[in-house]
DNA sequence: ACCACTAAAGCAAATATTTTGCTTTAGTGG
DNA sequence: CCACTAAAGCAAAATATTTGCTTTAGTGGT
């Protein structure tokens, strides 16, 4: 029998990583990307700088990799009834915290990352969202929806508004997307 | 009457802003994101590293810099005697561009930097190359196509394949999205 | 419960980078 | 040709990053 399916996972490294990643936010909150130097990360930890730049490698790696964190959603989505509301209710929430000024920080975080992984997380964790309103549909009988299609009409068009022509999509922008996916059942 | 449009055009900018901006790609060239650091690229363009970071303010705004510089189309879309097919082949090139390693690098480095307009500017490169195909089949009679929805239906969702998924688009994915948009006249 | 083992953290010295105050250079308008 | 000034150079100071070695604390075996 092979061991230790993960090297260590034991209480410290994640006492350090909570403590860190507990560090940026703190930090990013009080003083915004300025105060957010890994010396002074470290310091808010009650870490040595050696063990952050050890662990992440740099700055840019530590913040992609807390805004992963950032991203996981802390309840599941909605159930408002219908796919069509459950869906509409949930882009519209995903896509101010995305336009917001830290949902903007944290996509630049995630996109400016060496780590090739981590933009693909952020893909999954909405994938899997649209995943639970699904299954919820499923179980009212409902038809599910597509999820590559539901990115590639509502989710792509939205973030390249986001992130390239700088607009914050509106709830109407966002309905009027979706509309043409889900003209089948609901009202 | 005022004067100076901008503050000072003069040689000796642009002359420096050349070799800071030569320096960059002909490093990234050479050893790739490792050896791009500030005083590398003051050495190599024969430059005071204080020069760097007042003019640009660090790293990461000078690479979007050079990025945007980069993006600049050498050449006008071909013409290739009609609007879809002109549009089909400036996409294929385009986002081979953007899926190569270098494509990728640029796009990090515009989405990852503080400087807000950055982005924007990339997008509108874009809309500008479309502008010159739109042109062109305004004068051969086709009927123009609507740049926003070109965005909306292919850019947006191979931008999206490109960023989140990791994805490398293929020929046959552009086809298959700019395919309903230009189904009206040519074969 | 104890012990040997080792991944990961701490520490501190060595490097590298970034910032800053002051000086010098070189376009610009008169 | 001269006075003016934005921008570059220089060098010292402040910060951040890397590295070799030491110490700590989970893990598995007894």
């Amino acid at each position: 029998m092979t061991t230790t399916p993960t090297p260590r996972p034991g209480g410290r490294s994640a006492r350090i990583q909570a403590a860190v990643h507990q560090a940026v936010q703190e930090l990013q909150q009080e003083q915004g990307r300025a105060g957010l130097t890994v010396p002074a990360i470290a310091k808010r930890a009650e870490v040595t700088p050696s063990t952050i730049y050890r662990r992440w490698g740099d700055l840019s790696q530590l913040l992609a990799d807390v805004a992963i964190e950032q991203l996981q959603p802390e309840q599941p989505p909605a159930d408002t009834g219908s796919l069509r509301s459950d869906l509409l209710t949930w882009l519209v929430e995903y896509f101010e915290e995305m336009s917001s000024a830290p949902g903007r920080a944290m996509l630049r975080d995630v996109l400016g990352t060496q780590d090739h992984a981590c933009a693909g997380k952020c893909d999954g964790l909405l994938r899997q969202q649209i995943e639970v309103i699904n299954e919820r549909a499923l179980a009212r009988g409902e038809q599910p929806i597509d999820i590559g299609l539901v990115t590639q009409i509502v989710v792509a068009p939205l973030m390249y508004r986001i992130l390239f022509a700088n607009e914050t999509p509106t709830t109407q922008a966002i309905e009027a997307l979706l509309e043409p996916l889900v003209s089948s059942a609901d009202g």
